[in-house]
RNA sequence: GGGGUUGUAGGGUAGCUUGGUCUAUCCUUCGGCGUUCGGGACGCCGAGACCUGAGUUCAAAUCUCAGCAACCCCA
């Protein structure tokens, strides 16, 4: 029997995610995962520029409304101390500088396990005035949290590199509300960029952000039927404000506390990306994420002495991709055709274009869609125009496909608990109570992810009434899963 | 949180039980040269590793302990 090496072997993503997962991010250049420290990683440049390019749309859909700033990772122990209830939620898990060379700091400096403590204290300084309001500003940085669970590449890390965190704050609890609301729709629209399908719920009071009055968040749906959290949205409230002593004057001049939100959103976005979308010939990155959006394929053979031409036929097109701002790359190297199939395929590149002297005596070229591995033929002089329509087509077939597995994997609920199947989604009726909650989680090894958000009326009535699986009091339809 | 398995070249393995002239093998790994090129080419030449530390011993990839790291299962 032929040995078989790992890089050609066709990889299972349905029935081994967790190998699948671990194996993509290898061979198709996300993340090194040979750092030797537990839940750190390093990424490679293409995984790079697929990460840039995904918080790309982020910051732009943020800049409309927040600037960006950038505060410290160190934080002197007594901020990081001071909201008790913040304190309680992350203390377990907090990396701590507490020397300086071989000197021990008087003041042990923590690594932010995420900025609320870092930033707050300078919010009382920046905020006097009712006309400094709102406040909205977002950064993106590194985070430290000493995971002592099982730690996975983007998903749960010791060091997460990509926390995109927003914090806002406002002269009223109706402002921060309605900042809740734009917080949801912003994340809806970048979800729906990467077209990954979501469900959007309020997490229970028991399970929200230590400090916060309510959270909401959003979860995506991976491959081994899980449900993997990908946004979380707060109203703080005026907690962090009576703590952190964060005040305006009012127009009569009354001094009153500020109303904060705070949302967040990690690496766990690119986790989805891939995990979402990906086959088993390795990632489908929707085009606007592609660090490589088209890739061309000169078919060369030495013995017709053609390859001048078809090598220059290529160029060509690769060109003027570029000049209509196509991420366009032109394969040049040595290797066969085949091989480079592969290699892209693997890499999620949207499409193809293989230009070979067959192709050049009929004037036309060869599209191959990466999602479908549909074929098509094109005449060069419509190349641009072609593969911008189908990039977009590329782009919707993904999104349906995700969406189409997506609400396979959804059900509801309407008696018992008992037979639940385990895999994917389900919403039942529940009460507020931690016991019922904790109790449910239990027995069916799920997470409450909570009181389904919905926008319109009509869903919002769907929802209906019912009895609590545990207790029969009066419940809530909530949704709960297996989760990461 | 609990339990288990594992660490040998870029990747995959053998060697460990019974310590000894201990290194070896495969690859689509890397480098060089040539022939190739419409779905993972081939030939020749060459390169590269025993996780870290301590212990036992005349002698450790092999045995013991600790650390670090990875994977799996249960909660």
């Amino acid at each position: 029997m032929q040995h078989k090496t790992e890089t050609k072997t066709i990889l299972q993503k349905e029935n081994n995610f967790s190998e699948w997962y671990n194996e993509i991010l290898k061979r198709a250049e996300i993340l090194d995962i040979r750092y030797p420290v537990k839940g750190v990683y390093v990424w490679y440049p293409y995984g790079y520029k697929l990460r840039n390019l995904i918080y790309g749309i982020l910051r732009s859909l943020l800049d409309k409304e927040h600037e960006e700033v950038l505060f410290p990772m160190l934080i002197p122990e007594k901020e990081l101390m001071m909201e008790k209830e913040h304190v309680k939620g992350f203390e377990d898990e907090v990396f701590w500088v507490t020397k300086g060379g071989s000197t021990e700091l008087d003041i042990p400096l923590a690594l932010r396990p995420t900025s609320e403590t870092a930033i707050y204290p300078v919010f009382k300084v920046w905020i006097r005035s009712h006309r400094d309001l709102p406040l909205r500003i977002y950064q993106i940085v590194n985070t430290f949290r000493y995971e002592t669970k099982h730690t996975r590449p983007l998903i749960r890390l010791r060091e997460i590199t990509s926390f995109k965190e927003a914090h806002t704050a406002h002269a009223s609890r109706a402002d921060a509300e309605a900042q809740i609301k734009k917080a949801v729709a912003l994340y809806k629209n970048f979800f729906d960029q990467l077209a990954i399908p979501y469900v959007i719920t309020r997490r229970p009071d028991w399970d929200k952000f230590p400090g916060a009055e309510y959270s909401t968040a959003f979860d995506a749906l991976m491959p081994d039927g899980r449900a993997m959290q990908i946004a979380t949205i707060h109203l703080l409230g005026e907690s962090f404000a009576r703590t952190f002593d964060i005040v305006y004057e009012d127009k009569d001049g009354a001094v009153k506390f500020v109303n904060q939100t705070c949302y967040g959103i990690s690496e766990r976005c690119v986790a989805a990306v891939i995990s979402v979308h990906g086959d088993d010939h390795g990632l489908v990155l929707p085009p606007e994420v592609a660090p490589i959006q088209v890739v061309i394929v000169p078919i060369v053979f030495s013995s017709e002495g053609k390859s001048a031409e078809v090598e220059k036929a290529c160029f060509v097109v690769c060109e003027e991709l570029k000049k209509a701002g196509i991420r366009a790359f032109l394969d040049n190297s040595d290797e066969r055709p085949g091989a480079k199939y592969y290699r892209w395929e693997m890499k999620g590149v949207p499409l193809r274009i293989e230009i070979g002297p067959r192709d050049l005596r009929n004037n036309r070229c060869e599209f191959v869609r990466r999602n479908d591995f549909k074929r098509m033929q094109v005449p060069l002089c419509d190349v641009v125009p072609e593969v911008e329509r189908t990039l977009k087509e590329i782009n919707d077939c993904i999104y349906e496909r995700a969406k189409e597995s997506f609400f396979a994997n959804i059900h509801k609920s309407e008696g018992a608990m008992e037979g639940l199947r385990r895999k994917g989604i389900v919403s039942l009726f529940l009460c507020e109570s931690e016991r019922c909650g904790k109790e449910v989680e239990e027995r069916l090894g799920v997470n409450v992810l909570g009181e389904a958000v919905y926008e319109d009326e009509d869903e919002e009535r769907e929802k209906g009434e019912g009895g609590c699986v545990i207790c029969s009091k009066e419940g809530k339809r909530v949704y709960v899963a297996r989760a990461y």
